[in-house]
DNA sequence: GTCCTTTATGGCGATAGACTCATTGTAGCG
DNA sequence: CGCTACAATGAGTCTATCGCCATAAAGGAC
């Protein structure tokens, strides 16, 4: 077993990089967080995040070329919904990460 | 049991993307790979990269303030290395992710 | 000390992308 | 048809950051 494991294609690279830079931005990933919670239409994503109409539209719109989001028109609303785990459990694995770091620092600290 | 899970708060979801930012280059992700296969002086990476010496220098800072990547000063080379398989894991939950992508995109042209 | 090698950093142009305003498109109601 | 409400898009500004060049800093050899 190699535990360093392989080094990914730069096309794999390029796939996972753009896939975090959707993840880099403070308000797509409050969008991601909000609708976790439940399907909402935009009146309301812009009710629950005081971000603009335009603005919402366009995160949502990236989201959605990758697979992160879905659309459903309900008449003259649109009602944007998420599924899967995928983006919760990457936050959580990042959260596990910053925690420890935390508790690291801490004790360093501590033990100075 | 509420499967949607909580809201993050607004410094958590700006340190979850602060996070996802610096796996968002290409290049920082190459670095990160290429370390995996074990320490590595500067000269090494330019080696394996092909980028320009002062550009590894900087992503390394990056990825080093967010502990990502430690470094150890041997005479006048610097070895850089990294440890744990945060980065591994998160690329691995984007892999299985695009995977089944492509799986769907696949069965609905073939159903079509 | 002077040199050489290796790495880090200041400065700068170019580029990407967020964010806004205004407009266009789309669906319902009279 | 017009009118209203909602969502998507074009055009533009602005900020952040990539990536390069040149330079500085740090450590060894002499």
């Amino acid at each position: 077993m190699d535990a360093a494991g392989s080094m990914p294609s730069p096309q794999l690279l390029e796939e996972y990089s753009q896939f975090f830079r959707l993840l880099s931005e403070p308000a797509r990933l409050q969008l991601l967080c909000q609708l976790r919670q439940g399907p909402m239409d935009v009146a309301s994503l812009i009710e629950a995040t005081g971000f603009s109409q335009s603005h919402i539209s366009r995160q949502l719109g990236q989201l959605q070329r990758a697979g992160l989001v879905r659309c459903q028109r309900d008449g003259v609303r649109t009602i944007w919904s998420t599924d899967g785990d995928l983006v919760a459990d990457l936050c959580s694995l990042v959260q596990q990460r910053l925690k420890q770091r935390l508790q690291d620092q801490l004790k360093q600290l501590q033990s100075a």
